[in-house]
DNA sequence: GAGGCGTAAATTGTATACGATCTGAGAAAT
DNA sequence: ATTTCTCAGATCGTATACAATTTACGCCTC
């Protein structure tokens, strides 16, 4: 039954990041319960481990946690997907023109590595690396830019942007991306701030633009939070 | 010994609360260590609990665990209390627009009694409790403009720029708060989004230009994490 | 067959136990 | 006197044990 793990994890913060690459890759869906035992079974570690993983990834939003039921995989309401996507807004493209302005040719070179990458698993057809890649390309321009803070919070919102992909995604085609991945690259390499600031605005209304956040209450799980809520 | 806790506490959660009031209010000081058992006694609960509410304070950035070493009160950097401010003006500004275009009378009532308090606080003398109230003026706004992933982000950094306080305050005074909370519930009044958003922006310069944000590396604990950083 | 109800199994929440690591005081060496 | 070493006490990290709660299945009623 339990088989071995991935690769021998010892402490939380190996599950969280275990985890939270299957979330990225859209190897786990939302909604899907994450019992406490079985993640320890698959990770070799006891439950007090796998707690402090869950927990850990509750507060990034990744997972939600109820009491005494468990936890979840973190299913963002339409209303939280618009948050994320606000909180976006307000970060990214200030973040995006900081990092312009500070990027040296190492940078650039491995921003450049990197939609290769993206490039090279979209032609291998692979969607989910292609997205868990599309979002480090964003961790990675708050990293350019050289704060801390922001980062985190960056990385917090790409993850959380994970889950509502998975949910109200229209098309299949992440296509675009990539261009717009590539537009910024050359502000980049021009240290155009201004450009990327702009580019980096335009290409978060391009992702809303793709998805459907019409109300749609109604969901075979959501009764309850519906009532309790 | 183990006196009996400010009120019984039972869940994690409260002692998140009790701990971050403390060091809103100042009772607690950066750098200062979190013994489990300690806290654990305090509040009358085990140490399982006690490590639940510490690394999720350590989430929010009020704590600062070291592995085998225990949880201390953070001590943020110069460079950390930087980045601190630099993500307030990328956030609170325009969620200050979003509120003051938002806000209907009774928000505009709670924000009077807030300041109200303020005032109180302030001429009672109690300068803790009136810096803690001064920050949750600022969660106020971000709740008034109905975006909990935005207020999220908000409190956190309200919550390290109390450690921040601490640490770089130059003056005792925080008159000069009140005036700007003032100024600001003013513009809500009018649902007046473009002063909300440059009062907002001004209020945040001067709260930065009354820090004292030299580098001074040399301290009685950073040696350890100069060399371990 | 549909819908409650009750009890047993499963699962989470908390406390405790034990091993690992760090801390600090005192002795020995330079 | 200073430094280094040693060892006991203190503290943290993880696993396990037990209590509380939820879930699921069978049973009864209609």
């Amino acid at each position: 039954m339990a088989q071995p793990a991935p690769h021998q994890v010892t402490s939380a913060e190996d599950i969280v990041l275990e985890l939270t690459e299957a979330v990225h890759e859209h190897r786990v869906s939302p909604g899907m319960k994450l019992r406490e035992d079985e993640v320890g079974d698959i990770f070799g570690v006891s439950r007090t481990v796998v707690r402090q993983a869950l927990r850990s990834m509750a507060h990034t939003g990744l997972v939600s946690i109820e009491r005494n039921r468990g936890a979840f995989v973190a299913r963002p309401s339409v209303r939280e997907a618009r948050e994320v996507f606000e909180a976006r807004a307000l970060l990214e493209p200030k973040t995006a023109r900081a990092a312009a302005e500070r990027a040296g040719p190492r940078d650039i070179l491995l921003l450049e590595e990197h939609i290769r990458q993206e490039h090279a698993a979209l032609a291998r057809d692979e969607a989910g690396p292609a997205l868990k890649l599309s979002g480090e390309f964003h961790c990675e321009i708050a990293r350019i830019a050289d704060q801390h803070t922001i980062e985190t919070f960056i990385r917090q919102l790409i993850s959380q942007s994970s889950l509502v992909i998975a949910l109200y995604w229209r098309r299949r085609n992440a296509l675009c991306e990539s261009h717009a991945h590539h537009a910024l690259l050359d502000a980049f390499r021009s240290q155009d701030g201004d450009s990327a600031e702009e580019l980096m605005k335009g290409h978060l209304l391009d992702l809303v633009s793709q998805l459907d956040l019409r109300d749609q209450q109604a969901d075979t799980t959501s009764l309850r939070e519906a009532l309790l809520k």
